[in-house]
DNA sequence: CGCTTCTTTGACGAGCCTCAAACTGAGTGG
DNA sequence: CCACTCAGTTTGAGGCTCGTCAAAGAAGCG
C-alpha cells in the first residue's frame, strides 16, 4: 500500500508547502517562517484513515506534507465517487473555511500533515496579506480542478479522461517539487482511479494498457512516466492532432479508435 | 425561446431573493429592506446573453429575479459542459467573491437580475451578520450542488441522472417560491439538459420518454410535473425500492432495466 | 508458503452515441 | 392564408464504448 519512491522524487516536508504558496503569491520572510512553523506540529495518518468527515464543523485546517488523499462520497448502494485528489502541498479544510467540509477526506496512502491553524489565523487577521492571497489562490485552484473534473466526467472518453488526469498529477506534483516534467510517483490503485474517473476497474486497466501500447505512458513500481506529454495534452484538451501528424479534416478528437488502427 | 409560464408558477421579483435568503439565515428588518433594495437596480438580459465571462475580475455580483442561466465551459472542439444552473433567487459572482468567475455564465432564457453590490458590501463590512451568514450558506449550497453534479456524471445512469436533476429543479424552485412540490416550469431544451448531464440529445429524449412511460413525469408546454416524487427520489439517490415493492436482495439500483420489464 | 490485494485478460451484453430522417410548432413573408 | 423556414422533438438502425462476470496471473505480507 505504501509507496516505494526513488528518493529523488520526494521533497522535504514543509518546503513542499512553502514552494506551493510562493508560486501563488509573494511571501515576506515573516510569512515564510510562519509557514515553515507548520512543520512543527505534525501528525501521521495511515492509508484508509478518515482525515475529515462530512459536516465536520470543527475540522482543523492542515497542510499535506507527503502522501495522497482524496475527497469522496459513498452512495447508499456502495458506489464511490472521488471529487478530487489531495497531493503534497495541498490543504484540507482551508478552502471554503467559512463552512464545513462537504465531503469526507480519506488518506489513500500514509499521509503526513501539519497543523495550519496559525497560518489561517494570520491570513484572516490581515497581518499576512501575502498568505491571505496565496490561500485565496489555492481556493481558486481547487475550484478550477473540480470544474476540470466535471468536464472530464461529462464530456470526455475514458482515454481522454485518463490522459487528462495523468497530466493533472504531473503538473501538480511538479509544482510541489515532486517528480519532473515527465516522471512522478503514482501510488493509486486502478480502483481508485476508476472511482475518480467514473470508470470500472476493468476499463481503467484497459485504458492504461492502451496508453502504454500507444507509447504515451510507462507505469511501474508506482512511478508513472509520460513519454509524450505534448501528445497527451492534445488528447486531454480535445485539440486537433499535432502539426506533424496528417491533418484530420474536422478536428476529430482522438480516442481509442485512433490508436486502434495501429 | 422565452417561457410561457402559468402566472401562478411565478413570484414577484425581489421577494424570490428575500425568500431564499431567509430560509438560510434569520434576517433583521434592516437586512430585509437592504435586500429588497436590490430590486431597484434591475437589468434584463436576452436568452443567450453572456452574464459573466471567464476570468472577469470586475464581475458585478447580482441576484437573478426571473429566468434561468447556467455556468458552462466550451471545449476547443465545440463540446459544451454545463456546470450548474442558476435559478430565480440564485446569485452570480457572489460565491467565491474573492476570486474571479472560473467559467462563463450564460442566460438560457430571458433573465432579470438585480445589482447585489450593496448587499455584498454590507455583508463584508460586518454590519449585516445575518446577510453574511446567508451568503456563506448560499456558497455552501452551490458547492454541494456541484458535488451532486459530479456524482451524477461519474456514477449514475442516464435515467438516474435525469431523475436527480428534475428533483433538484423542483426542490430549488420551490424554495424560491416557484412551482409546488410536484410542478415547476422547465424552460430548457433537451440539448441543454444533455450538455449538463453529459448525454446526447437523442439519449436525453429517450430517457425522458422512459420516465413518461414509467408514469413518473409529465412534461408539456415548458412545465414539468413529477407524478411520483418519492419514487423519483429512490431512483436518484440509488436507494433500494420502496417498501411496498418486492425487496431486491442486494439493494439493486433502479435504472432503465427496471422499467423495461413493464 | 498461503493469504490477500491488485492487475490483467477474455467473453459477452448493455448503455449510450452517431447518423439519418420524419414530425411538430412557431414564426415569417409572399 | 398558405408555403417556407427554422429550431426543437421524436423515432429507427447500427455500432462503439464501457460495464459485468469470471478467472487467471503478479505482488506484497505475515
Amino acid at each position: 500500500m505504501t509507496t516505494r519512491l526513488p528518493p529523488r522524487l520526494s521533497a522535504r516536508p514543509p518546503e513542499t508547502v512553502v514552494r506551493r504558496l510562493r508560486a501563488l503569491s509573494a511571501l515576506s520572510d515573516v510569512e515564510q517562517a510562519l509557514l515553515r512553523g507548520v512543520g512543527d506540529r505534525r501528525s501521521s495518518h495511515a492509508a484508509g484513515d478518515l482525515l475529515a468527515d462530512v459536516g465536520a464543523l470543527e475540522a482543523r485546517p492542515r497542510f499535506i506534507f507527503s502522501g495522497w488523499a482524496c475527497r469522496q462520497r459513498i452512495l447508499p448502494d456502495g458506489r464511490r465517487q472521488i471529487f478530487s485528489f489531495l497531493l503534497p502541498g495541498d490543504s484540507i479544510s482551508i478552502v471554503g473555511r467559512s463552512h464545513r467540509e462537504l465531503c469526507a477526506v480519506v488518506a489513500l496512502t500514509n499521509v503526513e500533515t501539519g497543523d495550519a491553524r496559525g497560518v489561517v489565523e494570520a491570513a484572516d487577521s490581515g497581518r499576512a496579506p501575502g498568505l491571505a492571497q496565496a490561500l485565496a489562490a489555492l481556493e481558486a485552484q481547487e475550484q478550477t480542478l473540480l470544474l476540470d473534473h466535471v468536464v472530464r466526467l461529462g464530456r470526455q472518453t475514458a482515454y481522454e479522461r485518463m490522459a487528462h488526469l495523468l497530466l493533472e498529477f504531473q503538473r501538480r506534483l511538479q509544482l510541489a517539487g515532486v517528480g519532473d516534467d515527465r516522471r512522478f510517483p503514482l501510488p493509486l490503485t486502478q480502483e481508485v482511479m476508476g472511482d475518480a474517473l467514473g470508470l470500472s476497474i476493468v476499463h481503467v486497466n484497459r485504458t492504461l494498457q492502451q496508453l502504454r501500447r500507444d507509447g504515451l505512458l510507462e507505469l511501474r513500481y508506482g512511478v508513472a512516466i509520460l513519454l509524450q506529454p505534448e501528445r497527451l495534452a492534445e488528447i486531454a484538451d480535445a485539440r486537433p492532432a499535432a502539426p506533424g501528424a496528417p491533418a484530420v479534416a474536422p478536428a476529430g478528437r482522438d480516442g481509442l479508435e485512433d490508436s486502434a488502427r495501429a
